[in-house]
DNA sequence: ATCGTTTATCGCAAATATACGATAATATAG
DNA sequence: CTATATTATCGTATATTTGCGATAAACGAT
């Protein structure tokens, strides 16, 4: 009885609302905020630079994979981890939808619209 | 065990991290659209535009109040909601923060960066 | 005061998310 | 082949989210 609703929404609504739960945990937008900083980032350097243990970053490293905002590259025993920038300037122009009605002008306010 | 480490982040962060949390479900995204669209809204009609139960509706309200993206003023028996236009703003200002260094310039990937 | 309307809150059940130690999997070096 | 290094996955405990019926709270109308 608690299970979330998805077949009751439409594609678009169910692609943003995981690209906003993929950034919705300040480790996974500190993961994004190094990743575009630096282009490229070697796995265990992500982990070093997070409060976490390695097993927490690798989960939180595949929820950004899983809605492909970042993509990992084997690199010997390592992975190379980076943007994918095509994905990433997708979700951004998707989320500017959700954000631009707003701006066109006034939007009026319940009460500015009453009084 | 399981108690998310908020405590280790930053409050820009934590809060950009809980905006995307109170965008990151389809329903609580179709009341936005429907607010940015229409301005302003009677909480009744939100409520007949999704396919949950009032209850459930209510909560979302809720938690988009919480993060400030969105105000309620009481009408009567009725209550009237409209995005906080203010906050919205500024929420997506940070937004793009996130997403801006990518669009710079090449933005190398791993494979493009090795090869 | 009582009734009907509207919305928020409570209480509960089920589903997800978060975190981490232990372990498996993969690749390199010797 | 063995040992070391790196990362992913498994198992598990706890916390949070989602959903809804039932109920409370707030208001206008009668």
């Amino acid at each position: 009885m608690a299970k979330p609703k998805t077949e009751e929404f439409t594609p678009d609504e169910i692609y943003l609302s995981d690209v906003a739960k993929a950034l919705s945990h300040p480790a996974r937008l500190r993961i994004m905020k190094i990743l575009t900083e630096m282009n490229v980032c070697m796995c265990g350097e992500i982990v070093d630079l997070l409060p976490l243990a390695q097993a927490t970053v690798s989960q939180h490293l595949k929820e950004l994979k899983r809605v492909g905002l970042i993509q990992g590259d084997i690199d010997g025993p390592k992975v190379c981890y980076c943007v994918n920038t095509d994905n990433l300037t997708k979700a951004k122009a998707e989320m500017e939808k959700i954000f631009s009605n707003l701006t066109k002008k006034g939007a009026l306010s319940c009460k500015t619209k009453k009084k």
